[in-house]
DNA sequence: TCGAATTTGTGCGTATGTATC
DNA sequence: GGATACATACGCACAAATTCG
């Protein structure tokens, strides 16, 4: 019979309007939940749910003890990466990393990858790297050891040429690498990964499977899984034509 | 003093692994709100609280009057984009779109990416993709009046030249547009986003803002925004090298 | 340092509405 | 129509975080 929505669904539409409307910035502490009692005469559990609401769109984030607040829409810093690098393409900011490798099997996915028999021998090197000291994303690389064993750089992190990169390192042992392939998706955070990353599961990433061939025989010799918080990080793919106009 | 998590975090995390063993599949219907008070021994509203998260990880969906579902995790298919295209590059998919084009004033943000001034004159269309009738993606692209203002191809989707993508129009015009720049996140889907898709609110997409210059000046002749589910979308970018092997 | 007040987070029990079978 | 099930709402209680005197 009445068009009316339920009554929670109400609520949430008129904070997100009197947001909208500039009543309430970015920062600005919303009424508490008694008030929206005492503003819009429904209990204190219609007014959770409509800040349960706006808190899943985004538009709203709640602080423990302290009430709720506008979120900033915008994220303040997202770095951005090229296709490739493992780090940030700005200045002054500050990447480090922990690292693990070791020799293993190729999985089947790996190996298809790689193009490579599954159950060869390749190096796995799994990634956390920080920003700031903060941990920010998570890389994982297999290399085939048909390509880097018995050389100077089968460890990607330690001799001569450790951590300087797939590009420069394959280079040292006379193969050269192109622009990668990268296979872009969106998943949320597993439970292991969100316990490396320091945030909650169920977090948005943008899961990138990246492969470097060698320019010379289209061989693969380098693939890696890198997983990009969404809130972290953007992927700048392509470059804008010179301006001439 | 007790490490105990909270009684629906811990019934969800129970439903969870009864999930990953294997006692429930996709499709199955999982127990409902008055069998979990006799399993766990916890309140009803606990249940839909712990029934609440799991739909919000997007393990779970809930249908009204009937009960509680596994939502089926894999898509069959996973459908590659490549940069600059819309739709899927495999064959054998049925794309069909719908869409709404007006004039309108430019909002700061597309009027950032264009190079124009804030509240110029841009033509402003919205797509909803479908892929063999399901949605499937959304985009929402401006294009400066001042390009194509007056032409044949003003109406993106309209008229002798509507619906063959920008390089093509932009072609008819003289314009030769080429690889576009594309800035890739990952986010979750609006509330709005989700009900035209007809899925869940909260699932991981990857936003993509995507831009076409002119390869002749330099400049900016099309914006937009994708919005690609990630557990129906890859995007594809590089060409790995020709085989010399 | 302590405690009171405020505020959100969580849980319980119940009632009502509505969809499905 | 009746039984079952989810969706929403209300009121109350207590826990936990924050703020302030």
């Amino acid at each position: 019979m009445s068009d009316e929505p339920s009554p929670y669904l109400h609520v949430a539409e008129r904070i997100r309007d009197r947001i909208g409307a500039g009543e309430f910035e970015e920062g600005d502490r919303l009424p508490s939940l008694t008030q929206l009692v005492a503003d819009y005469g429904y209990s204190i559990s219609v007014g959770q749910k409509a800040y349960g609401l706006l808190e899943q769109e985004g538009l709203v984030v709640a602080r423990h003890g302290r009430g709720y607040f506008v979120s900033s829409q915008e994220p303040p810093t997202l770095l951005t990466r090229r296709p490739g690098g493992s780090g940030p393409a700005e200045d002054g900011v500050k990447l480090t990393w922990r690292s693990e490798s070791a020799t293993a099997r190729a999985t089947e996915t790996a190996a298809a990858r790689l193009e490579i028999e599954p159950g060869g021998p390749v190096m796995h090197t799994k990634y956390v790297y920080s920003v700031d000291g903060v941990p920010s994303h998570l890389v994982e690389s297999w290399e085939p050891m048909a390509v880097t064993g018995g050389t100077l750089i089968v460890l990607p992190e330690a001799g001569p040429y450790g951590g300087i990169g797939v590009v420069e390192r394959m280079a040292v042992i006379g193969i050269e690498v192109g622009d990668p392939v990268e296979r872009v998706t969106a998943r949320t955070l597993t439970r292991a990964e969100a316990l490396l990353l320091g945030v909650a599961p169920g977090a948005p990433v943008s899961a990138v499977e990246r492969t470097h061939y060698d320019q010379a025989t289209g061989r693969p010799v380098e693939t890696a899984d890198l997983v990009l918080p969404g809130d972290r990080w953007a992927t700048e793919y392509g470059r804008r034509p010179a301006r001439r106009g």
